[in-house]
RNA sequence: GCGAGAGUGGCGGAACUGGUAGACGCGCUGGAUUUAGGAUCCAGUGGGAUAUCCUGUAGGGGUUCGAGUCCCCUCUCUCGCACCA
């Protein structure tokens, strides 16, 4: 019988389907187990990214429940966002419509790679009966200050035509347009309190054991906790005090100029009805108009312009200039600093562009410093001079003392500085949540009360063709009465970010259906957190992070007790495939590539480098054409095979060729021989075996130990598989010698046959649901217990002893298993080769390793 | 610039705590089968000389009886951060 993946996949699935073999409820009896892979955006197909995610799932799913574990394995939708308004645009439909279509289309494709999802809590982000927990959740925030609006600089991208959270720039761009450079305006936006969160959450970077290292450090550096100090400066001329933060208060006797942020506040009062103020404010507007890539680019020189304003500073009572400076930050710190260009390389560079004095506070350990002669500043540690009382300390040990100093003569305190800003959520959509709040003239911003939840997203709304939200254009949406007063007000026509709807969707599965509040205390308590979680490293800031925020909001508003959601993270590497580029057409797809050529003219292709899969660079492959090609199960086969999955995966369609004549093979040993199979039981391991038997009996054993290490320890599915496909050549080897086999053979036979079967249940299961049915087993493998593996099969007789002559392998022999390091050691001295690299030469020691090797140095 | 990770045959990758380097697969070579091709099966496959060795895990040095694995230096690549005061 010809391997026919299609037909039997299909008829699995439905199998599966029918008998709801994926459908899990709570079991106090049993120990659970929540694997979760990242959501998918519904863009209507199904990417390889995808398949290789959800393949590593799928086998770590079906792998827990073999073990007995109760597994939580669901699937659902990201379904808020700008694609859909666009593509609602482009082919003249409704962002609805267009995502629920492309939600069914996926399911299907989804459902026939076999993954074994419990599809009764599926549920679409887009969905009323979802988001209407999140607003409810908002509100919640909201009373308690963890929620607010204000008005500020805002990362605008001007293709999303919407303002960006600081985790969603990346280089200065959009981190959906990265040819796209992000603008600043200023805005009334919503922000969510991620800063009240940061030092818990840092802190508990070091108790996320199951995370990879690099995920943790990246968010260390997002968080970026700096200890330092606050220092007041008073200005010169009025009772105003300008705040600065440092960490390097230890320099505050040096420091011979200040510098404020383009965009600080204090900018345009200080400088008010001075000669300078026009061509400062010319300077500020020339700083925010720059992109912030050329603004904070290694090669734009230090610029800024004098306020005509002075201040002192604290310690040495000095007056110093107030500068505006391009290179300080508005959204670090204060937005303000004390500049110190003696030991500070930027201060340096501004100093000498604009003629500013200096002064040493740190002389290098037995060494000096002048003013006049330094090229570039002290940045290392050393000796306090000029800086009064604090002379002749070191200055990393003055760093607590001079803080002291400051607090004692009012003019700053210690404090903890964090990088992080709070989450901006405001998103000038229309494919999103609403955010459930009124503006009235007389009451102000007032929250659209609880009982009036959901703001649902009217649907009846046509799309505008410049891309702009129809929201604050549509009256039936926007007009309301204000639920204090009961006058005329309108609502909030900004959505949410759609990363809200993935900070706790994970929550939601645990009770998809619960309708008396956003999470159900009982069910959210069996199954978080989860234990596996599995997606791409381009998560490791923004939705990462924003999960563990959500999770700490939603324990301390009391809806569940858990602080931390994930507990164990897979970051899986990215597809990756060569480009293939015609000089005339650009990139080409794969199917437009024959012999070298490119189908449109017959030029000769450029063979590009090994990159991530895009549709940009059109070195894809389409999933849908593979398992319609090969099936399923070679396709799943090869994503685990190719490489381990935190690394990337390089696509070779030889290698899913090698997979489908793999998967070939082991159809054809069973079929080949299935009449004799079937007619013996599995060995029970209880007759004594020798020869071939016995070492196929070892094998068999050697192979379930090793495949349930490897991916019970390690997710190493690529030596899972192949410890499997040892197994298979075994096996074909000791039926297809020509040498006699007999009853007992058989049935060691039967039993290496059915545990390769069961072996690769999690990673191919149609084909090998259909082989387990073929010897004579009814119930699915589903329901079929993990093998453990049979110590004494593992034993053998005799031991290989690897022979070394000064670390140099020179011999191998077989020795019995139960010899000594003594009696090893005299095998090896008298091994012929041995005596012979030996020769005339003294033995000056010889090492004997246990059931290893002996190395014998001369 | 700072931080993290990696560098092993023609290719993807094995080698888990220092102990036979190259498992498994792809590709390639030879053979069998076949009208032919494909598929399948058997044998071989790091390099160099050749019947017994030499050499080999980016390069150099070190520790060790023994190093792909540990330590130091250099190079290359990938990723992250990058005027963070």
């Amino acid at each position: 019988m010809k391997y026919n993946p299609h037909e039997l996949e299909v008829k699995w699935q439905d199998y599966w389907e029918k008998n709801r073999l994926f459908k899990v409820v709570e079991d106090l009896s049993k120990e659970k187990y929540y694997l979760l892979e990242m959501f998918p955006y519904p863009s209507g197909k199904i990417h390889i990214g995808h398949v290789r995610n959800y393949t590593i799932g799928d086998v770590v799913a079906r792998f827990k429940r073999m073990r007995g574990k109760n597994v939580l394995h669901p699937m659902g939708w990201d379904a808020f966002g700008m694609p859909a308004e666009n593509a609602a645009i482009e082919n003249n439909t409704h962002p609805a419509r267009w995502t629920y279509d492309n939600i069914e289309a996926m399911k299907l494709q989804l459902k026939r790679m076999g993954f074994s999802y419990d599809w009764d809590r599926e549920f679409a982000t887009c969905d009323p009966e979802y988001y209407q927990w999140e607003q409810l959740v908002f509100l919640e925030m909201y009373e308690k200050g963890l929620a607010y609006k204000k008005k500020t600089f805002v990362n605008w991208c001007d293709k999303c035509q919407t303002v960006l959270a600081n985790e969603q720039v990346e280089d200065g761009c959009c981190w959906r347009h990265p040819d796209l450079e992000v603008t600043v305006r200023e805005m009334d936006s919503w922000f969510l309190k991620i800063t009240a969160y940061a030092e818990e959450i840092l802190e508990y970077c070091d108790k996320l054991p199951g995370w990879p290292d690099r995920v943790l450090t990246m968010q260390k550096n997002w968080i970026g906790k700096s200890y330092g100090a606050i220092i007041r400066f008073p200005m010169v001329g009025s009772d105003e005090e300008i705040d600065v933060f440092t960490t390097r208060q230890d320099t505050v006797f040096g420091a011979t100029f200040m510098c404020l942020a383009p965009e600080h506040p204090l900018v345009k009062q200080i400088i008010r009805g001075l000669p300078q103020e026009k061509e400062v404010l010319e300077f500020v507007e020339q700083t925010l108009r720059m992109d912030s890539v050329t603004r904070t680019a290694d090669f734009t020189a230090k610029e800024g312009a004098f306020t005509g304003r002075y201040c002192l500073n604290p310690v040495t009572g000095e007056e110093i200039p107030i500068f505006v400076a391009n290179f300080v930050l508005f959204d670090y710190g204060t937005g303000a600093i004390m500049a110190v260009p003696t030991h500070d390389q930027r201060d340096f560079e501004f100093a000498k562009k604009y003629g500013l004095r200096l002064r040493v506070v740190i002389r290098p350990p037995g060494g000096d410093l002048d003013e006049e002669t330094m090229s570039e500043a002290y940045v290392d540690e050393g000796i306090l001079v000029n800086s009064g009382p604090f002379n002749g300390q070191r200055n990393l040990e003055a760093l607590d003392s001079i803080a002291e100093y400051l607090g004692s003569i009012g003019k700053g305190h210690k404090t903890v500085n964090f990088r992080i800003r709070d989450w901006g959520i405001s998103r000038q959509r229309y494919w999103g949540a609403p955010i459930p709040i009124i503006y009235c003239d007389r009451c102000g911003t007032v929250p659209v009360p609880k009982e009036d939840l959901p703001v649902v997203l009217p649907l009846d709304l046509q799309m505008r063709p410049n891309g702009a939200s129809p929201l604050p254009l549509e009256p039936s949406f926007f007009k309301t009465t204000c639920p204090r007063c009961m006058g005329e007000a309108r609502r909030e026509t900004d959505t949410m970010d759609t990363f809200v709807e993935s900070s706790w969707y994970f929550d939601r599965y645990a009770c998809p259906d619960y309708s008396e509040g956003p999470l159900d205390p009982v069910r959210v308590d069996y199954w978080m957190p989860v234990d596996q979680y599995i997606g791409g490293i381009e998560h490791a800031i923004l939705h990462l992070l924003y999960s563990r925020f959500y999770a700490r909001v939603l324990r301390d508003l009391g809806h569940h007790r858990v602080s931390e959601p994930f507990t164990n993270l897979l970051t899986q590497g990215m597809v990756c495939k060569e480009t293939e580029e015609c000089p005339e057409h650009g990139f080409l797809y794969p199917d437009q590539v024959k012999d070298g050529k490119c189908i449109l003219c017959g030029t000769g292709i450029i063979t590009g480098n090994i990159v991530k899969m895009s549709k940009s660079k059109k070195n894809v492959v389409d999933p849908q054409g593979l398992i319609e090609r090969y099936g399923a199960d070679t396709v799943r086969m090869f994503c685990l095979f190719a490489s381990p999955p935190d690394k990337d995966l390089e696509w070779s369609d030889q290698g899913v060729e090698g997979s489908y004549r793999f998967l070939n093979r082991v159809w054809r040993l069973v079929n080949t021989h299935i009449e004799k199979i079937r007619g013996v039981r599995p060995f029970d391991g209880k007759a004594a075996l020798s020869g071939r038997s016995r070492s196929l009996f070892r094998k068999t054993h050697e192979t379930i130990k090793k495949v349930t290490e490897d991916i019970e320890n390690r997710f190493h599915f690529n030596t899972a598989i192949s410890a499997v496909m040892e197994l298979i050549n075994e096996l074909n080897q000791f039926l297809n010698s020509g040498e006699e086999i007999d009853e007992t053979d058989w049935s060691v036979a039967r039993e290496a046959v059915e545990a390769a079967v069961i072996l690769l249940f999690p990673v191919v299961p149609h084909i090998t649901e259909e082989l387990w049915h073929m010897l004579g087993h009814d119930d699915s493998l589903l329901k079929v217990p993990w093998p453990s593996h049979n110590e004494s099969a593992l034993q053998t007789e005799t031991r290989l002893i690897v022979l070394q002559v000064n670390g140099k392998v020179r011999s191998r022999i077989q020795v019995p298993a139960a010899y000594g390091p003594k009696e090893i050691e005299r095998e090896a001295l008298v091994d012929e080769r041995i005596r012979r690299f030996v020769g005339e030469k003294p033995i000056k020691k010889v090492i004997v390793v246990q059931n290893k090797l002996v190395n014998v140095v001369v």
